[in-house]
RNA sequence: GGACGGUUAGCUCAGCUGGGAGAGCACCUGCCUUACAAGCAGGGGGUCGGCGGUUCGAUCCCGUCACCGUCCACCA
């Protein structure tokens, strides 16, 4: 052992000291950038770009970590990879962010002006980018920086107009008024699924709406009383009995004296409340298409901050909700509000500002979904369809997509790609082309102005996958990484974003974006609350990693999330993964003090193994296809469990332990047997882990004996037939077996580990007889080596511990430390354990359901298990009877 | 109202196509054994939510109920 190599690599793992050098090396030598001249078959995945808001947060990091694993073993498996990143200019989200900061300064965006504001928001823009690739870079992931691509870029946006030029070309962009949802706090208009549905505990208000010819009134209810005041009529069903005679009268609206007609429409609902419905145009969806169908004027009484307008008279000024309050007052004192009753019913928000949203008539650009919704449902019934992993988000995407509405996706914001439609101001003519006319087509007039409007965040995002890649221009990428192979997401934007890339793509490339998508839960905190700013529960990744290491978080988030479910964050979990790392670590120094001037040249398997050396190759190469299959199916979990076992409790517990024999040892073939194999199985195994532990495995790598520049580049282990020995199993198991037992007597009578003892192995034929010999040197670590006697007729002796195993039995004599009665009921209660085992295997067997039925198979297994445990209580009752 | 997910050891969760229930943490016992006390060697602990069904055999497949959770729709 040399003392470079102690003072290199001290007792315990400090991440700390190497992630950071290895990640500039990675960058530096452009690792993650797909090599010029592509010959191989390609692998990409676009990460979904996080918002320029802020910082990232565990669920980031969970989502990026699992795209890294899946990239990293794609290279190292010699595909042409590539994994892109990039940022979202998440407009509302982002100017929102802005504003709060610029309103401590007491400064609004309207002070700026909108070019000034925009500068602002660059700045921010700029700041939050560098944040999030320094975080990035914290977390290890391979990201090709050279492809980096923010959604606002000048590439970028030329697609989002070539895109909504097309569209609107091809009929599937329109312009109008309608009823969209509006969210007064932001001031602008939001997609149906930008709203929140929560439950609230409301009330329902009857009024009495009284007729104008004086024969009476008709009562209605409604939970949004303020909006009477833009009432143009009182609907009932057509068949209603009560109301026959009523269907054309005229009502007079109360406060504002309107006149106001009932009318007959299919949908009101006679069961409910009176039967009788107020119709507002223009302040609710259903109202509006009433509205349409009668064609009732539409009367807005609110502004964009839901301030009630000039047609809500004397409430001119006040907030809806103050309305509320103050019209209720006046209503119930004219008699005309005569019961309010408590109702509780699901209300709007805005997922961004959390306001109410506000049903609000207003012209916005929308985009016609259903040509567009067809191409996909489509596409999911042909073999060409997006595979969805869990399966059952499948559904939950085509039940969206076969009942999606238009899509508003104009925005009254900012920050954003502004809408390319001029308007002339002469003749007020609209022209929509991806760069601003020089003229009026209509008339000529050379003064245009643009559409004040943003589109939405998501139009811009549902272009990702192909726009970084530089469509529309027939780039070298497009042909080489398009389409992707996976989309790595959570399941709360299967609408917003995956369901928008998937039909966008259709439309405009004609392929799908991506052959799969994976869907992972969500991190919610240890007591499984989701993660929120007002809780106060978020985990920040950069935490985590400043305390346990990027390696730690990486191996809890992927082991810890199985597909399609949500996560609890433990720290216990973070600790244990640490853990795990150190265990690595310690090995490698392990094998490191051994090797001596063993070089990577040195390596030869051609030699004669032993037992242990065969075993633990055969157990390498199943591991690494199983790893390599697991991930592949993104089953990360039993991937990286497959790991933790093989590495732990197969390469540290056992063949670590028995190598020392040979390392210690005198024979100098054995030592250079043991020393191939150590530094082989290290170098696969830290291979097959660097997707998880990217970090230590390079650090460890570097510093054993190996063959190239990085691991990162490193070939990915494949299952060689040639390392397969069954047979070693078969010895190993036997010889774990005689082990674990001596180590049981041990334990059973407090024999410390100095304590060398002598240890009798009877065999009960030559196989076995062979096979311990050929292990013998495994087994002299346990004992004395120079009192083992192993062999086929072994002269009982009578003071003696025992033990049996399959094929074996074995004897410790411990003078002095054996207590008879002790070990009589020691060796009795084995006896009961096996006197079960037999019974149930035999009553099994008596089945002859089971024996005629049961694959050959399994019924050759539990014969032989039979076997096995009837020649063991044998054993056992002879040795009860022998100390007796 | 519709759809989906969950219910497995004290806690958090795995368990791939049905063939004797696992991990991490926690707990108990003994160990500073020359890679590792962030460790080593042992150990206790579960009628796999309830009830039916299919099957030689069910944690796994089917039905049903209960509780927890999520999404969608919608109620003027």
């Amino acid at each position: 052992m040399s003392e470079t190599t102690e003072i290199k690599m001290p007792t315990k793992y400090d991440p700390k000291e190497i992630e950071d050098k290895w990640y500039s090396f990675w960058v530096d030598n452009k690792l993650f950038t797909p090599s010029e001249k592509p010959e191989n078959e390609s692998y990409s995945i676009v990460i979904p770009p996080p918002n320029v808001t802020g910082v990232l947060h565990i669920g980031h990091a969970l989502d990026f970590t699992l795209q890294d694993i899946l990239i990293r073993m794609k290279r190292m498996q010699g595909y042409d990879s590539l994994w892109l990143p990039g940022t979202d200019h998440a407009g509302i989200a982002t100017q929102a962010k802005v504003e709060a900061k610029l309103r401590e300064e007491n400064i609004s965006r309207h002070d700026l002006g909108r070019e000034k504001f925009l500068e602002k928001v660059w700045e921010w823009k700029e700041h939050y980018a560098g944040t999030i690739r320094s975080q990035w870079s914290k977390m290890g992931l391979s990201l090709d920086y050279s492809r980096e691509r923010f959604t606002m870029d000048e590439g970028l946006s030329q697609a989002v107009r070539k895109v909504f030029v097309e569209l609107y070309n091809r009929g599937l962009i329109y312009r109008g008024k309608y009823i969209i949802n509006w969210d007064p706090a932001a001031r602008t208009a939001i997609s149906d699924i930008e709203v929140e549905y929560k439950e609230v505990q409301g009330a329902l208000y009857h009024m009495k709406y009284p007729l104008k010819d004086g024969s009476g009134h008709i009562t209605v209810a409604t939970t949004r009383p303020e909006t009477m005041l833009g009432d143009t009529a009182v609907a009932v069903h057509p068949e209603d009995e009560r109301y026959k005679d009523m269907i054309g009268k005229t009502v007079i609206l109360p406060i504002t004296g309107r006149e106001i007609p009932i009318i007959a429409d299919e949908y009101v609902d006679r069961e409910f409340g009176s039967g009788a419905v107020k119709i507002t145009p223009a302040h609710d969806p259903n109202d509006f298409e009433i509205g349409q169908r009668h064609n009732l004027p539409q009367i807005v009484v609110m502004d964009e901050t839901a301030t009630m307008n000039e047609n809500a008279g004397k409430y001119q000024g006040m907030d809806r909700f103050e309305c509320r309050k103050q019209l209720v007052k006046d209503l119930q004192e004219e008699g005309i509000l005569f019961k309010i009753e408590e109702h509780t019913h699901s209300v709007g928000h805005s997922e961004r500002s959390g306001a109410v949203v506000e049903p609000y008539l207003s012209t916005q650009w929308f985009v016609k979904m259903k040509p567009l919704a067809e191409k996909a449902i489509e596409l999911q019934k042909s073999d060409e369809r997006v595979r969805f992993i869990p399966e059952r988000f499948e559904k939950i995407y085509l039940h969206w997509i076969e009942n999606v509405r238009d899509w508003c996706i104009s925005r009254q914001l900012w920050w954003g790609h502004r809408i390319p439609a001029w308007y002339c101001n002469s003749c007020g003519e609209m022209m929509v082309a991806m760069e601003e006319p020089h003229q009026c087509t209509a008339c000529g007039n050379q003064h245009l102005r643009q559409d004040e409007d943003v589109l939405d965040t998501w139009f811009s995002s549902g272009l990702w996958p192909f726009s970084t890649m530089g469509w529309p221009e027939e780039t070298e990428d497009m042909k080489r990484f398009y389409p992707t192979n996976v989309l790595v997401t959570g399941y709360d934007i299967i609408y917003f974003w995956v369901a928008r890339m998937i039909f966008t793509a259709l439309e405009f490339i004609g392929e799908k974006p991506f052959q799969d998508v994976f869907i992972h839960g969500l991190v919610r905190d240890a007591e499984g609350r989701k993660m929120s700013k007002s809780l106060g529960n978020g985990v920040d990744p950069l935490d985590v990693i400043d305390q346990y290491g990027a390696d730690a978080m990486r191996f809890m988030l992927s082991t810890g999330t199985t597909a399609g479910q949500d996560l609890r964050f433990r720290w216990e979990r973070v600790e244990s993964a640490r853990n795990f790392a150190n265990k690595i670590w310690n090995a490698s120094r392990f094998v490191l003090m051994n090797l001596g001037d063993f070089r990577y040249e040195d390596i030869d398997l051609s030699a004669e193994l032993g037992t242990a050396d065969r075993w633990i190759l055969h157990r390498l190469y199943e591991t690494s296809a199983k790893v390599t299959r697991h991930l592949n199916e993104y089953n990360y979990g039993e991937a990286g469990r497959e790991l933790y076992e093989f590495i732990w409790n197969e390469f540290c517990d056992w063949y670590i332990e028995l190598s020392k024999m040979f390392l210690y040892g005198d024979d100098e073939q054995a030592k250079r047997t043991t020393k191939s194999v150590l530094c082989y199985v290290l170098d696969r195994t830290l291979r097959l882990l660097h997707p998880f532990m990217p970090f230590i495995t390079e650090e460890i790598w570097q510093h054993i004996p190996h063959e190239g520049k990085s691991i990162v580049t490193a070939q990915w282990p494949e299952d060689k037939g040639k390392f397969r020995h069954p047979d070693a199993v078969r010895k190993m198991n036997l010889l774990m077996d005689v082990i674990k037992s001596v180590r049981n007597i041990r334990a059973e009578v407090n024999v410390p580990m100095s304590k060398k003892i002598e240890l009798l192995v009877r065999a009960d034929d030559e196989q076995t007889l062979k096979d311990l010999q050929e292990g013998e040197t495994y087994l002299q670590r346990f004992c004395n080596p120079e009192k083992l006697v192993i062999d086929q007729s072994i002269d009982t002796p009578d003071k003696a511990m025992s033990a049996v195993v399959s094929g074996a039995e074995l004897f410790l004599p411990l003078a002095g430390l054996i207590d008879i009665e002790q070990e009589i009921s020691r060796l009795n209660k084995e006896l009961d354990n096996l006197n079960k085992e037999v019974e149930r295997v035999q009553k099994k067997l008596a089945n002859p359901g089971f024996v005629e039925k049961a694959p050959a198979h399994v019924v050759e297994e539990e014969r032989a298990k039979e076997k096995d445990y009837i020649e063991k209580r044998e054993k056992v009752k002879a040795r009860i009877a022998a100390l007796q």
